[in-house]
RNA sequence: GGGGGAUUUCCCGAGCGGCCAAAGGGGGCAGACUGUAAAUCUGUUGUCACUGACUUCGGUGGUCCGAAUCCACCAUCCCCCA
């Protein structure tokens, strides 16, 4: 019998933090951040990372602790979580996931073991020069001539893939293909419910989103960014750099674009990740959807827990 | 008052008689995703009965076998001279 967890998904700003608090009330559950961005120490408005009422509701793991200069990345993150897990199922409590990165639960879920493949950050930076001098399809041709199956898969210009299937081959003497096949006999230890909250009018999406932004704005963006910017970050070409909101900001902060322009860049970008997880949440795992619009927290949560109560 | 330049598909912007439903970019929409994922990449984007037809390039009328492209007038905007 598998240990029963549960995830909490969907799009940013969709309302995933309230709706696990609210769980983890009911259910004596303790909530996991399945964030890329929440992780990190000093990236709190940006990341829309849960506030200190919210936190003091319900006791919260993996947020809020890593070093925004400091690469982290997915493979970091499997082993962490594992152990939140399993420490939480010893004391008898139930974990619940709650993010909107979905590679991060997606690959916790998959149960498969790490090859240890490594980071190699040279030749990362040969292999973009070799691109930029001979070009996409002669990079992508490397690729074929030792994986021809990953090749078939990887669209010759996503060079960022065709360089990480090239290393995978450099550092573990394995195809990517190979490793992947390999992967999929694994299957999870756990048996996870996953809830996610979509909205199937668009437009009241990106009206939450909006409304978020200018909340963002007033909260002290502007100030959080600044001091991320201070504190190097942005140089460190660390996973954080990566984060909506902060990027959008330094154009402003460069003085290449007015502030306007700049908050609109957040918040179109912001929309577009909306989608991007849409599309990768109703393509990965089986998720029960709940149709948030024109609905109140208290009939999601209520929702929720007749999903939850038949899993349990 | 006189002279010059503009007006293109949701936006910016090429085109300057046929190969134009109209380059390119942006945005929109859809999709992919196995150790960088709030990242990266792909497709699509006038309408339809969609290997073809129809309507579009400020407006109206011309020239021509044929016009977004040439001419005339009108409208709006910009610049220069007064």
């Amino acid at each position: 019998m598998k240990a029963k967890i549960l995830a909490v998904v969907g799009p940013t700003v969709s309302g995933k933090s309230a709706l696990a608090i609210e769980i983890a009330k009911r259910f004596n559950g303790e909530i996991i951040c399945c964030d890329s961005m929440q992780i990190y120490k000093q990236m709190n408005i940006g990341t829309a990372k849960p506030d200190g009422e919210e936190l003091n509701s319900a006791v919260h793991h993996l947020f809020d602790f890593a070093d925004p200069k400091v690469s982290f990345s997915c493979a970091d993150y499997i082993p962490l979580a594992e152990r939140v897990v399993e420490d939480i199922l010893s004391r008898g409590k139930l974990p619940i996931f709650c993010g909107g990165t979905g590679l991060y639960l997606d690959r916790f879920l998959s149960g498969a073991e790490f090859e240890s493949t490594e980071v190699d950050e040279n030749f990362r930076r040969e292999m973009n020069a070799f691109a930029l001098e001979f070009g996409n399809e002669a990079l992508h041709q490397k690729l074929r001539e030792i994986d021809p199956k990953s090749a078939d898969e990887i669209h010759p210009n996503n060079v960022k893939r065709v360089i990480r299937a090239l290393e995978i081959y450099k550092t573990s003497g394995r195809t990517k293909s190979e490793i992947d096949r390999e992967s999929k006999e694994f299957s999870s230890k756990y048996d996870c419910l996953q809830i996610g909250i979509k909205y199937e009018d668009r437009e009241l999406l990106y009206d939450r989103i909006n409304l978020r932004v200018d909340k963002m704005m007033q909260a002290g963006l502007i100030d959080e960014t600044r001091k991320l910017l201070e504190a190097g970050v942005f140089e460190a070409n660390a996973t954080a750099a990566q984060a909506i909101g902060y990027k959008e900001l330094l154009s402003y902060f460069n003085n290449e674009k007015t502030l306007i322009c700049a908050v609109e860049d957040l918040k179109m970008a912001t929309r577009r990740y909306a989608k991007r997880q849409m599309t990768w949440f109703s393509a990965h795992g089986n998720v029960n959807w709940l149709v948030a619009d024109n609905k109140n927290i208290a009939e999601l949560v209520f929702e929720a827990e007749q999903i939850i109560k038949e899993f349990i």
